[in-house]
RNA sequence: GCGGCCAUGGUCCAGGGGUUAGGACAGGAGCUUCCCAAGCUUCUAGCCCGGGUUCGAUUCCCGGUGGCCGCACCA
């Protein structure tokens, strides 16, 4: 994506930044050893906010939606992402010009020349490469053999050289593997949801920007298990239908529609994805994301992931442009048929029919004497295999032709003579199916909203001499300190009262921000930098008559509140009761 | 990975082959006791790392690391 930089995202960006990292949100990690690319520290503040964040997020899933939540494994065994489609679909091959310097990907430059360049092996690449003769698009020069690089982490588990494993790339695959504990605590019901807040691991070639692409980053992920037919939340869509959203559809012009009229006009045709771009919003603009700044695109069918069959982006524009903060994948049957087929568990789910169902069905019965000696070891799997099966697999010439499994995941196809089993019509009652149910995934970056929500909060003030002040409103659910408490004057007994205040309000749980130093101004305008969203002052009235000043952030504005409720009143102020 | 620009207290900047490396803001202590960054005293704190040139390098050169921009990559 191309994207404009004026001058007024490079100040906001700037300011931004030396924000957080003067305010204690985030630091580079490892600045003591010279940093390294891709990766920050939460600092105290950016730890409060990012639990925050993750707060509102479960309480919207978790709570709101009814989805049980999982905290599975980082280190997966490389069989995962053989499943998972990541080992392929990450490992990439450049090459690179000998004159230019430019870099290519190996496979890119066979487009057109070979059938499917992208399954091809390194050796299989440079071969094709040298007996093409390719040379570098851009000036003709010679290019380099093709080296290789995969984007997850590789390590080792256990001692010696162990078993070959993988920093996970999302967090979503340890929904997957858990797939069958995960839906009988799910009462085995469709449709059923799962919540994953974790770390990822991407090895990125050149992180930048911030932390809008780490190597190591916060992600919060939701599986949703759906009957193939039936892609319907549990959740009142009607709830949602009067959401105001920008819509960029990968036909056609950016709209701004109603979720409702998205869906009439079918502009968004799934039903579950479209319920989840209203939990998603009401996130988002819940955090502190602009309204007038967020959208949802469409991908082309050429931008997929590997896994996707529809997919829509929540982006918001930042200085850098507009960004990606979440996915929402139509995954289909995907991971779980991959998981099915490559572990050998059957991963299907019972879904009984409405109405038992009485029909006449045609079954391949084995007959396990003919078998045993003519297929020996394999004669088992073919008896199996005769059963699953039904007429159709039998051929005019009496052979049937039925599918075993391999150790491999693969199957392969066995032809069976007559004499081995018998056609017979039976009448089944069936009181239900096996299917393997299908997922839509809204798939979050936390460092990117995290970021977004500070670009976004991110205000100033004229001061009384002109001058530049930094107000981050950030909305109170997500504030790293909820409330200031100041005495005006440390005399007069004014700051023992104020102490008593602020040790009320943190016996609650509340976060607070105690200040009795410099002018009361110095401390307001503190406080407003530090986007902490109302302040208490105790001052000489309070001695006559228990109360005390709260002052508002964004609006400046001041009330007067007795004592003996404050706890209550800060907590209703906040939204946080 | 490639190319360009860059790297000085917590932040934002100044400086310069031998300096007590300077300022502003922020922070601590004290005074002031003031409802929107007032003032005074005082303190803390810095030349990214490694190598080279040099009698001497924070300053010049090379490499590394990190940052910004462009190319490539970003499922």
């Amino acid at each position: 994506m191309k994207q404009d930089h004026d001058l007024a995202d490079q100040d906001t960006r700037e300011a931004v930044t030396s924000l957080a990292k003067r305010r204690g949100y985030l630091w580079p990690s490892f600045e003591l050893y010279g940093g390294m690319r891709g990766f920050y520290d939460y600092g105290p503040m950016g730890t409060a906010l990012k639990r925050n964040i993750q707060g509102l997020w479960l309480r919207l899933w978790v709570g709101e939606e009814g989805m049980i939540e999982l905290d599975s494994a980082l280190v997966n065994p490389r069989p995962v992402f053989e499943a998972s489609g990541h080992l392929a679909e990450f490992e990439d091959f450049l090459v690179q010009c000998a004159d230019c310097n430019a870099n290519f990907r190996a496979d890119q430059l066979l487009e057109g020349l070979h059938p499917n360049p992208d399954a091809l092996s390194e050796e299989e690449l440079a071969g094709q490469l040298e007996e093409h003769g390719v040379t570098c698009p851009e000036c003709g020069g010679p290019i380099s053999s093709p080296t290789s690089f995969n984007l997850m982490f590789g390590t080792r588990a256990g001692p010696g050289e162990g078993r070959e494993a993988y920093l996970r790339p999302e967090t979503a695959q340890g929904i997957f593997v858990n797939f069958s504990h995960l839906y009988r605590l799910g009462r085995e019901r469709l449709p059923f949801g799962v919540a994953q807040l974790g770390r990822g691991f991407r090895n990125e070639i050149s992180p930048r920007q911030g932390i809008i692409r780490l190597r190591e980053f916060n992600m919060a992920e939701v599986e949703a298990f759906f009957h193939p037919q039936k892609r319907q939340w549990a959740g009142d869509l009607r709830k949602y239908a009067d959401t105001q959203l920008t819509l960029v559809p990968n036909e056609g012009d950016e709209i701004r529609v109603t979720l409702g009229e998205a869906l009439e006009k079918g502009i968004m045709c799934n039903e579950a994805l479209a319920y989840f771009v209203g939990v998603t919003t009401r996130f988002l603009i819940g955090v502190g994301v602009d309204p007038e700044r967020l959208r949802y695109r469409q991908h082309l069918q050429t931008e997929m992931a590997h896994y996707a069959s529809d997919c829509w982006d929540g982006e918001a524009k930042l200085s850098y442009g507009w960004t990606e903060l979440v996915g929402i994948a139509d995954r289909g049957d995907f991971d779980l048929r991959r998981h099915h087929e490559h572990s050998g568990q059957d991963l299907r789910v019972f879904v009984p029919f409405p109405e038992p169902v009485e029909m006449e069905v045609e079954r391949l019965t084995p007959v396990h004497k003919e078998l045993g000696p003519r297929f020996r070891g394999d004669a088992k799997a073919v008896a199996e295999a005769l059963m699953e099966a039904d007429a159709s697999a039998v051929g005019a010439d009496g052979m049937a032709t039925i599918p075993i499994p391999e150790a491999d995941g693969k199957t392969r196809l066995v032809q069976v003579p007559p004499e081995c089993f018998k056609l017979e019509t039976v009448v089944e009652k069936r009181t239900g199916e096996k299917v393997l149910p299908h997922v839509v995934e809204p798939s979050f970056g936390i460092d990117r909203i995290l970021w977004t929500v500070l670009e976004h909060s991110f205000t100033q003030r004229k001061g009384e001499e002109g001058e530049a002040m930094t107000v981050l409103k950030l909305p109170p659910v997500v504030a790293p300190v909820t409330v200031g408490v100041f005495p005006l004057v440390s005399k007069d007994g004014l700051d023992a009262i104020a102490e008593e205040v602020d040790g009320k309000l943190r016996g609650v749980g509340l976060r607070t921000l105690y200040d009795a130093s410099g002018s009361i101004g110095r401390r307001y305008a503190r406080a407003d930098e530090a986007g902490v969203p109302f302040c208490i002052t105790v001052d000489h009235e309070t001695k006559e008559d228990e109360s005390v000043t709260v002052r508002w952030r964004d609006t400046q504005d001041q009330e007067r509140l007795p004592i003996s409720h404050i706890v209550t009143s800060v907590k209703q102020l906040a939204g946080l009761d």
